[in-house]
RNA sequence: GCGGGAGUGGUGAAAUUGGUAUACACGCAGGAUUUAGGUUCCUGUGCCGCAAGGCGUGAGGGUUCAAGUCCCUUCUCCCGCACCA
């Protein structure tokens, strides 16, 4: 069958989508682009299956749907596999590519093919070169000195969002460490608020997991920032105040020391003023501090280490002068790379002070009761007859609510009202302001690697960041003659003497091209708008036709992108939004998480072994894989192959084929004629399985088709017969709905069945309201809530017939014996539950 | 530690607003067809019990005529975050 249709669809091209004159409303179904690694593999056959269910429903639900499919042919691999075999990564990639395209095309996915891209193509990542600019234009693009994650194996940097939690990189598996350098930053952290804030609109289309990690991920702190002066003054750059952000100003009178991260500009500066003694302790610290990876520096439970600056800091509360100290529990890019220590009320502070005998002051007395938000005793009274709270001693920092005390004029205010009132008096008195601080970074997107976007960036002899004119974009990549691609911590591209060496655009003064390229998830974050039009050559996407199809409705991938990929598609949108070019602010309206293929409760992968697509596909049948992964549980959960039997999907498909060619009726039968129990199966299914799809219960639906198929076998076997008009209408809609999950089988049974190729063009049926009324139905006869017996009784029997029927029945007599009925709760028609005294 | 999710037969899993627990399938057992194997078809399959009947959705309690579903307590597992001030 395989061979036999897919000429046929090749020819007939079912799923384009260019039509001018189709007035039919729109549905954007779209699957997250694959890497060509090599072929296709389990993982994306689940995950194809399952986008592809949505968009053939749709399609069949009367919509003009558009789902298309790319490449994301950028990135690392190619370049890897390029250098291990001494090719050029653009033929390993498009090699791929070709056989991944084979696979997929054999897949049936329903994909509009006249729309594929391919991000490394220069017509396609041109218009990643745009998209940086016009993001430089804004000032959103910019270059900064700073501390960056290396990987020392693949010799680049990487985004935060690269770095998995133990420290590695996700790419390589090398220990990350830091390196400082000078690189391109998209300036994501001022969307921080509107990336938060706007999660509140995928509420309920988003997986709530996704959403809660990326909540987690920008992390936005709501506190102040306090100015503390600092005693014998500060140098340039720092106006003889530190700045700390602190969530907890209300403690700001228990704050007795301050810490600063040993690796900051702030700590050089301080220490530079002090005694040699204290600045070769700090060198030393500082060189300890270096030599830990990242791994050892987030394990929390390592023992607080520091070293004291032998300078001090005026509490703007107290006036007080407290030390300050260095120490790696405070992160450099994290706040201002400083934070007062207030020990009584941080457990880390505490750790801290505990250890290096700082001062413990309690500000806060969490034994005074506070209920809600209503204080049980009024302002400025401080209770005395509970036992006092000492930290110091126990070494549990106090946490929770209660009462200011030791605090001045906060004394008696509760936590919340005490914030309130020191960011007012830090206001008035200038030392101080309500501040919010996020966890989120901003993007680094260069990578000193070949495989991916030139910068579109020439510097002048003097330094000048001149963008290239729009004119001369693309800047394509050259060839790879004579350039050594293996990674040496620079980008390949600059030892291509004659690409990197050009004139200076404006005067023409010898200049060089930016040799970095960009990270490709650049590529990613905007590529569900370049289906637009992958070929339109004067502009990254029409804004009309963006209008007309995006957002897109139902976006389907796995959640290993739920940050990285989803929170920067989130933010170049919302770009695109600023600058007038889309009219949403949110890419995909809705996310569906598929969940992934294991062998042996693992993931597969090459190295490990495990299922091979290609295999199951040789044993199986390409519809018998797409229904295993349908039938074997909800979408979102892992499914492991040992688990699920694509053998008995396979002769499921088998039997219903059979049911094709045993129909004798002609096309035109009447279905009225037909077999009325057999079409009320049909109608119900009819009637159910357009829900069930829309809330992705393909198992269930796949269970319900099951069904259908074993009652039409009944009535061709041993009932009516094949000749019957309802067995053509059971079978007829046996295929409709196969052709979301089985392509082929569904194709084949429609040719048998009379009709003209695709099934997958021919829309649902309506289900007869007439046949989806039940004739009986089972009422449950229970006594003292255990089913005793049951009762086959129309749909609208009267209650009190059901009752006196139900009472009458031998096994319910038998079962009350000579109790005393208490009471009886009748469900008509569905249930009557007899409740005896006892 | 913080946040999110999940515990149902031998297995994958079903179960509108609380109203027949285990749909559908895999596996297993028996049977028909077949020279045989496979395919196909039929029957059975939660646990205890000869039966009547009893028990049963991680555990314990509660609400209710009625709980897989609601409430409280608790155990286990998975995922994410974590020295973020």
């Amino acid at each position: 069958m395989q061979e036999k249709w897919l000429p046929i669809w090749d020819d007939l091209k079912p799923f384009r989508t260019d039509d001018p004159n189709d007035t039919r409303p729109r549905k954007y179904i779209l699957d997250m682009f694959p890497y060509p690694s090599g072929d296709l593999h389990m993982g994306h056959a689940e995950a194809f299956a399952l986008g592809d269910i949505v968009a053939r429903y749709w399609r069949q639900q009367g919509f003009r749907v558009l789902h298309p499919i790319g490449w994301d042919s950028f990135g690392l691999p190619a370049e890897n596999a390029a250098i291990k075999r001494g090719v050029d990564p653009r033929e390993w990639t498009y090699a791929n590519i070709e056989q991944q395209k084979q696979s997929m095309r054999r897949y049936a996915a329903s994909f509009d093919w006249d729309r594929e891209l391919h991000t490394s193509d220069p017509e396609y990542y041109k218009w990643n070169q745009w998209l940086f600019l016009k993001l430089y234009e804004k000032g959103l693009a910019y270059r900064k000195d700073s501390w960056v994650n290396w990987d020392p194996i693949d010799q680049t940097v990487l985004a935060n969002e690269q770095v998995l939690p133990d420290g590695t990189s996700d790419r390589s598996g090398a220990v990350v460490v830091k390196k400082k350098l000078t690189q391109w930053y998209f300036k994501i952290t001022d969307y921080a608020d509107r990336l938060l804030d706007d999660l509140n609109q995928l509420e309920g289309a988003w997986p709530s997991k996704v959403l809660s990690m990326q909540r987690n991920w920008i992390g936005r702190s709501v506190g102040a920032d306090v100015d503390f002066v600092i005693e014998g003054g500060l140098g340039a750059g720092f106006d003889g105040t530190v700045t700390v952000f602190t969530t907890r100003p209300d403690t700001l009178y228990g704050a007795t020391f301050m810490v600063v991260a040993p690796e900051s500009e702030l700590a050089a500066e301080l220490v530079s003023a002090a005694t040699p003694e204290v600045q070769k302790k700090f060198a030393d610290y500082l060189v300890q501090v270096q030599k830990k990876t990242e791994i050892e520096r987030q394990d929390a439970s390592r023992e607080k280490s520091g070293v004291p600056l032998g300078r001090f800091a005026v509490n703007p509360a107290t006036g007080e002068r407290i030390p300050i100290w260095a120490a790696d529990y405070v992160l450099s890019d994290y706040g201002h790379g400083a934070v007062m220590g207030v020990p009584a009320h941080d457990q880390r502070d505490l750790d801290f002070a505990r250890k290096f005998g700082l001062p413990v002051r309690v500000v806060l007395d969490t034994n005074a009761p506070v209920t809600g938000a209503i204080p049980v005793i009024r302002d400025g009274e401080i209770p005395d007859d509970l036992p006092p709270l000492d930290p110091a001693a126990t070494g549990v920092a106090l946490g929770g609510e209660g009462r200011m005390i030791n605090s001045g004029p906060l004394d008696g205010l509760s936590k919340a009202n005490a914030i309130k009132k020191v960011i007012e008096q830090l206001e008035k008195a200038g030392t101080g302001r309500a501040s919010k601080t996020y966890r989120l970074r901003d993007w680094l997107i260069s990578r000193q690697r070949f495989w991916g976007t030139p910068i579109p960036i020439i510097h002048g002899e003097d330094g000048e960041l001149i963008p290239v004119p729009e004119d001369q974009l693309p800047v394509r990549l050259p060839a790879t003659d004579g350039l050594d691609l293996k990674p040496k911590g620079t980008s390949p591209l600059g030892a291509a003497e004659d690409w990197v060496n050009v004139p200076n655009p404006k005067d023409g003064t010898p200049a060089r091209r930016d040799p970095d390229t960009m990270d490709t998830f650049v590529d990613s974050s905007w590529y569900f708008l370049r289906f637009m039009d992958p070929h339109d050559d004067v502009r990254a996407f029409d804004p009309a036709e963006a209008d007309r199809w995006a957002p897109v409705d139902q976006y389907v991938g796995g959640v290993e992108h739920a940050i990285l990929h989803l929170l920067y598609a989130r933010f170049i949108t919302k770009v695109l939004f600023d600058l007038g070019y889309v009219g949403f602010t949110e890419p995909f309206s809705a996310l569906l998480n598929q969940g992934m293929v294991l062998s042996g409760g693992s993931k597969m992968s090459k190295s490990k072994g495990g299922v091979n697509l290609g295999d199951e596909i040789d044993a199986h049948g390409v519809d018998a894989i797409r229904l295993t992964m349908a039938f074997a549980g909800p979408p979102e959960d892992d499914i492991n192959w040992e688990d699920v039997s694509p053998a008995g999907s396979a002769k499921f498909l088998a039997r219903a084929w059979r049911l094709a060619n045993d129909v004798t009726s002609k096309k035109e039968i009447e279905w009225k004629t037909g077999d009325v129990a057999l079409r009320r199966v049909t109608h119900r299914f009819l009637s159910e399985a357009p829900g069930l799809i829309e809330s992705f219960k393909f198992n269930v639906v796949v269970a319900r088709l099951m069904e259908l198929v074993s009652a039409t076998r009944k009535v061709v076997d041993s009932g009516a017969g094949p000749a019957d008009a309802a067995v053509r209408e059971a079978t007829e809609t046996v295929a409709l709905a196969l052709s979301l999950f089985a392509p082929y089988t569904a194709e084949e049974m429609w040719e048998k069945l009379g009709y003209p190729p695709s099934v997958a063009l021919f829309g649902w049926r309506k289900p007869d309201p007439a046949l989806l009324v039940q004739s009986s139905v089972t009422a449950v006869v229970q006594v003292d809530g255990k089913v005793r017996d049951r009762l086959e009784v129309s749909p609208t029997v009267d209650p009190v017939e059901l009752e006196r029927m139900a009472r009458e029945l031998p096994a319910i007599v038998r079962s009350l014996g000579d109790r005393e009925v208490a009471s009886v709760v009748v469900r008509a028609p569905r249930l009557v539950n007899i409740v005896t005294k006892h």
